[in-house]
DNA sequence: AGAGTGCGTAGACAGTGTCTACCAGCCGTG
DNA sequence: CACGGCTGGTAGACACTGTCTACGCACTCT
């Protein structure tokens, strides 16, 4: 039950969040969203140019959720522990908040905007750096910035993978941690 | 220009592509399909039972085309000349053909018919397996099985993160080569 | 008190996916 | 040849969508 007492603005993002979770990213109608806020169809108008400029601020509220659960894991001790910890961080939230994920990565969304995902993906990728050069300061091989990339392409297409069941289907895991500890130990040398 | 004289069914599928391939995935409507068929929008039900089969057959072609590609290489003399050639023609298919491969990682297709998906995620994972197991026949630690799969991932991920322009923004570069290789040395060990 | 305006309403419009009734032409059969 | 049935496509309706525009309520500021 959105609060009254705030803005529209506000309510309207909130309810597509809540909306988002509870009935997934299809449901995200603009009528939907305003029905479920109280107003009239066209209000949302007042805010949001346009029906992907809605879904935008609602995906954000996702990147920053996102963003909060790496950010703390920067100054982890252990670079390597940390690294585990993102990468469990960021499968984990695929996995529960499923519909805000993959509603974050949709492509319509990331055509224009991308400030929001801008902001994100600098956020989640300095920590994601930051760890990485901690991790492996010996081995200098590739830049630690082309490793973080590609660590990060590995967490993204796992999640990818996984979300749709490609990766239950051919190796035959039910759980990601296998697959997860097999890039951090791949792409850092083994621990 | 879709060949007069298949049948409907077929010329819906490759009018689909072409439209697809032409003016992207938004484009795909049901009725707008129907109409550069020269045929009335209601057409289409006879053989398709709803708008996401349709899309499915659509994809299906691009699950084909990719199989294509990939299933060439299972001989490979040199495994791992073989999985750089496997990663480029996956990553060449996700740039050139990007509407298609947008359409094919559609998450509202995957849920229901995921046979198109699964014979071609079969056939790929197929030949990943059996190129890996032969580049790195001496290390064991992890299952090839897994080491195959984190692969793909990494793949796919390198793919999608690079589509939206996020390792662009973030690693400063302009070809994904870089990455591919690092990927691929961080999977099987260095060369 | 009265003008101005921020904010939401309500209706119209084109377009969509799905469903249903219809019907043109062709087939094999009598 | 005539005719019934079926295949495959048409056409219209329905509920719904996003966008646009005209309108008006209620409130503020002078």
């Amino acid at each position: 039950m959105p609060d009254q007492d705030t803005t529209l603005r506000a309510r309207l993002v909130e309810v597509g969040v809540d909306l988002l979770t509870r009935e997934g990213p299809g449901s995200l109608t603009l009528r939907e969203i305003a029905r479920r806020a109280g107003v009239s169809h066209g209000a949302p108008r007042r805010y949001f140019p346009s029906h992907l400029s809605l879904l935008s601020a609602i995906a954000q509220v996702g990147y920053h959720d996102l963003g909060g659960r790496i950010a703390g894991l920067r100054d982890e001790a252990d670079p390597r522990a940390g690294l585990l910890a993102l990468g469990r961080a960021y499968l984990d939230f695929a996995r529960t908040q499923r519909g805000m994920f993959e509603l974050m990565f949709r492509h319509e969304l990331l055509r224009g905007n991308q400030i929001g995902l801008r902001d994100a993906s600098r956020q989640l990728f300095g920590v994601l750096v930051d760890l990485v050069t901690r991790a492996r300061h010996d081995l200098a091989d590739p830049e630690p910035v082309v490793v973080a990339g590609a660590l990060w392409a590995n967490l993204h297409g796992i999640a990818q993978l996984w979300l749709w069941g490609s990766l239950q289907m051919t190796v035959q895991l039910d759980d990601v941690d296998p697959l997860l500890r097999a890039a951090l130990d791949a792409h850092l040398g083994p621990a």
